[in-house]
DNA sequence: ATGTCTTTGTGAACGCGTGCACAAAGATGG
DNA sequence: CCATCTTTGTGCACGCGTTCACAAAGACAT
């Protein structure tokens, strides 16, 4: 499974010190448009005209001055003293994230997640149109599911060029993982949503986002820990017992509530939610 | 909605210039271990007795340096000309993420994704027991999904308080998330998973990581969008023929295709997915 | 014991993202 | 037309995260 086609990671030494040339927009404030794109249809939908960057960044949970920054990457759409158009605003945006297109997009796996996903309507809302459902059980093809048939993967490739397909979502068990993102890509898929807790390996131009709620949780879990830990142990000292395990026989699945990590407490504001997302150009 | 509470962010003059203080492990590090953890699971899944860095790193799709230093923050775990121990290191990883505790957790909103999630199997098998099912719809509790009985939430408090769920899980619709999550942490959640598309606001102490698939989407249409339009306008220039635009009556949904956005081609290795998510120490 | 070979652990440099703070821009009122 | 007030757009500094590159550490063979 582990076998490689490695990650390329070279620092690409045409791009030199510059962003892209221009006007590349940060991957953190391209993760940040649809975030504002929400609050300001929410807006829109109340019909308020303007918004100032403050309102506008509360509604969203971010800070102004970020606000600020990440619309000036997009142009300056604001007039100072009042504020943003909604509406323009929100067309730009839209226009710059690729909604003004709509996005057919295949759902591969319908299982219990597959299903979810094709019963949300949270997806065709924002231009991506569900071209096709798939599933390689010939007990599932055919189904109907949220007002599609269940398609065989056999259909897949056909499917994919067919309706030109480039965004594929993968809701198979992490086994089938690879090997369906292998297919999608082969027929034409250049985007790929992962939910299968697996690093899927593809070729260069091609970009992958995982979605991953073990991950999830287990993050939580390392704070919830660490808040625990603070209850007990508030003041200083590195605090040094715990390099005592010897590879324990049951390591798992037993109440030890351990206080022995110590962080400062009171460290004040939020931290990032980072994954891993590849990506490279063809 | 956006009312406020605001989002808190002093930079907290306590800590200074230091990390939090000797063995503070970076948020960047901590959302990478859950990843190494599973590699290191198949791997100790197929008693394979050591790994190097570099092999490791393969299987996490990660570099082999930032795995190393990732390692370094928990402590000198390996051996030099060998590598690491499989067992000793899942085992370390393990207690650091307060996965050698188990962890209750309640999911609010037993729907589609509800009832995907509780009958997710990747919950259980890393300590995360599913304490309650709740949803507010009378025809819906009662029902048993996944083996357990779908609770009214008006019996949330009483289970939060009698199980000690510190995690909490929301997938009811965004209108209510937001009135879900304030009584979660009124009765004594601390960390809340949130798959509604809404922003939620927590007092300190409490920790809050969203999953959206339509952000996830949204961000891959954005580069596949480039894609697109590298394959027509190859070459430099920053085309200033966009800011044509006068608030159109129709936004959305309709094949446009605009080749205006031009960014260096080949730009190289992958970029980061990276989401908001609120903390404050209490 | 000594040398060789592999691999870790980390110092250092660099780039990205964030947020402060403020000047410039423009609206609004007189 | 001018003064005032609001809010944008951004220069700047700082800290975090990533990656390179290499010395040190230890295994292993002779
Ligand atoms: N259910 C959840 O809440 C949840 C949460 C997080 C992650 N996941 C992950 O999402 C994936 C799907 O989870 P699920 O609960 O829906 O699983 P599931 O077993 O209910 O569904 C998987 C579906 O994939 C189909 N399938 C298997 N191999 C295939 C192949 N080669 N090509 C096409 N289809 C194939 C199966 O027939 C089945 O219908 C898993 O990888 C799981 O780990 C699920
Ligand atoms: N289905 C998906 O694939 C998907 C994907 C991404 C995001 N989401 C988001 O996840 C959430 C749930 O999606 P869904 O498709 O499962 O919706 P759904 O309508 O199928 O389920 C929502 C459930 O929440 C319950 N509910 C409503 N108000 C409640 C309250 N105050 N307290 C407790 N329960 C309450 C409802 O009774 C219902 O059972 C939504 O916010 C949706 O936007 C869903």
């Amino acid at each position: 499974m582990a076998t490689g086609r490695s990650t390329q990671h070279n620092p690409n030494p045409a791009a030199g010190t510059r962003r892209s040339r221009g006007r590349g927009i940060p991957d953190a404030t391209v993760a940040r448009l649809p975030l504002y794109l929400r609050a300001l249809t929410a807006l829109s939908e109340r019909s308020v005209p303007t918004v100032s960057s403050e309102e506008l960044a509360a509604a969203a949970g971010v800070n102004s001055a970020k606000l600020r920054k990440d619309f000036s990457y997009l142009g300056s759409y604001g007039t100072r003293g009042v504020g943003y158009d909604v509406e323009y605003l929100v067309y730009q945006i839209s226009r710059e994230l690729g909604l003004t297109q709509d996005w057919p997009v295949v759902i591969v796996g319908i299982g219990n997640l597959g299903h979810a996903l094709a019963n949300y309507g949270g997806f065709a809302s924002r231009g991506f149109r569900v071209a096709a459902l798939l599933d390689a059980d010939p007990a599932i093809t055919g189904n109907v599911v949220a007002g599609l048939p269940v398609r065989h993967t056999d259909e897949m490739e056909e499917i994919i060029r067919s309706e030109r397909v480039s965004i594929g979502v993968i809701t198979t068990p992490p086994g089938a993982a690879q090997q369906v993102c292998d297919r999608l890509v082969a027929a034409g898929v250049t985007s790929i949503l992962n939910f299968a807790p697996t690093v899927l390996n593809v070729p260069d131009g091609v970009d992958v986002r995982k979605v991953d709620l073990s991950i999830e949780l287990q993050i939580l879990a390392f704070h919830e820990q660490r808040k625990a830990g603070d209850e007990y142990r508030d003041d200083d000292g590195p605090t040094e017992a715990d390099a005592d395990a010897e590879v324990p026989s049951a390591p798992a699945a037993a109440v030890v509530s351990t206080p022995e990590r110590a962080v400062a407490p009171g460290h004040g504001h939020g931290h990032e939610q980072g994954q891993e997302y590849e990506e490279a150009a063809g």
